[in-house]
DNA sequence: AACGTGGACAACCGCGTGTGC
DNA sequence: CGCACACGCGGTTGTCCACGT
């Protein structure tokens, strides 16, 4: 039993309107109205035509003061605006712009404005990752001393060695840096108003980004460290005042770090992803398709830039390495003490091969191996 | 000139919601 | 309350046309 159909679809015309069809239904509308009975109108005309396409036609077409094409910035401004805030809600954004239908905004959105906002994201993003490439691994040193004096405790990839700084003496001589933000360098964190559509959705898109993240092979700080219980849902969301839409998060931190990247800034709960983690078949959920096949888009434009800014981070790696026997050596010569062997040990074996990422509430960090991500990019390409 | 391709736009379809009985 | 019906919305498909080969 499936629903009956509004017309008996054999008896009535469908493709493109003929203007003799157009001016019945005009001249019909401006002389009686609409009668409110838009299924009964084609009949009371002598149109062979399904009452829902007259609708649409008068609506989208032969309406008074319609407008077709000729969009202007001011308008670009305020779809883009209100996609951002509400979304697909085409009818709400149409109300805004008089004279504009929901279909028509709705084309235009999905043909031209679309594209042309991603392509100003995607400069945007390249001229940032160029500008802080260098900066960033700054920061990450930064940041570890940061997260020294917070909690004395760095997670170490495999083998996850804890080491509680507390009990090395290592002091840090830069104490006032902030925590480093990924999404704030990609220049991507959004203004959000407060708006129900995105509490109503908030839950499935973190769950969705979520999954989507652990699909690509990336993981959550909190699966290996269960020490840091987390919710996952709403830390991927809080605070509201941020905005968070699958596809400028995705976004954002696909194209703002290599080759990790970080869910939400101010999440307690970090997730890592590699290029080189891609699965061959990848079941994304319906209702992101096309945010994932841009996503993928993106990790091959991040491919192509990998090795300059590899070089980036390998020269700051080396002066890293450096600034740290320094400090270690100093700390030795004016305590009089010296770190245990083993924290000794892992410091040194490990801290030239990291490549870190970040987790603002510096619960843990997360590593992943230097020599294996410069490998598997070079068997990537 | 013929053909293929992709973009832009128009129209359709299915489903959720509101309303009257 | 439940049902039937119409409306409205958003996603999808179809059609036309410009452009490149």
């Amino acid at each position: 039993m499936g629903r009956a159909p509004c017309c008996d679809k054999a008896s009535v015309k469908k493709g493109p309107w003929s203007p003799e069809e157009d001016a019945k239904l005009k001249d019909y509308i401006e002389q009686h109205g609409t009668g409110g009975n838009w299924i009964a109108l084609p009949q009371k005309i002598g149109l062979k035509r399904c009452g829902k396409s007259c609708r649409l036609r008068w609506l989208n077409y032969l309406r008074p003061h319609i407008k077709h094409g000729g969009f202007t910035e001011e308008e670009d401004n305020i779809i883009c605006s209100l996609y951002i805030n509400i979304g697909s809600r085409w009818s709400i954004i149409a109300a805004q712009l008089p004279g504009r239908t929901d279909n028509d905004i709705k084309n235009y959105w999905n043909t031209r404005l679309k594209k042309k906002l991603l392509g100003k994201q995607q400069r945007k993003q390249q001229e940032a990752r160029r500008s802080m490439s260098f900066q960033k691994a700054r920061d990450i040193k930064r940041q570890n001393n940061h997260h020294h004096r917070d909690s004395n405790l760095i997670m170490f990839p495999a083998g996850s060695t804890t080491l509680d700084m507390s009990q090395t003496h290592i002091t840090s001589s830069i104490s006032s840096y902030p925590y480093y933000k990924p999404a704030e360098v990609a220049g991507l964190v959004m203004n959000n108003q407060d708006d129900d559509h995105h509490h109503l959705k908030d839950d499935n898109q973190a769950a969705s980004v979520r999954n989507l993240l652990v699909k690509l092979g990336g993981r959550f700080s909190n699966d290996d460290h269960p020490q840091y219980p987390q919710p996952i849902t709403n830390s991927l969301l809080y605070p509201p005042i941020q905005m968070f839409t699958p596809e400028n998060e995705l976004y954002a931190h696909y194209s703002s770090s290599i080759p990790c990247f970080t869910v939400n800034p101010t999440s307690t709960s970090t997730a890592t992803v590699c290029p080189h983690q891609l699965p061959s078949n990848i079941e994304e959920g319906p209702d992101h398709s096309d945010m994932f096949v841009q996503e993928i888009e993106n990790l091959a434009v991040e491919l192509d830039e990998l090795p300059q800014q590899l070089d980036d981070l390998e020269s700051c790696l080396i002066g890293m390495e450096m600034e740290m026997e320094m400090e270690m050596v100093m700390s030795t010569t004016t305590t009089g003490t010296s770190s245990t062997p083993s924290a000794e040990s892992s410091i040194n074996s490990s801290w030239g091969d990291m490549m870190m990422m970040s987790n603002c509430n510096c619960n843990s960090l997360v590593y992943y191996p230097h020599d294996q991500i410069v490998s598997d990019y070079s068997n990537l390409i």
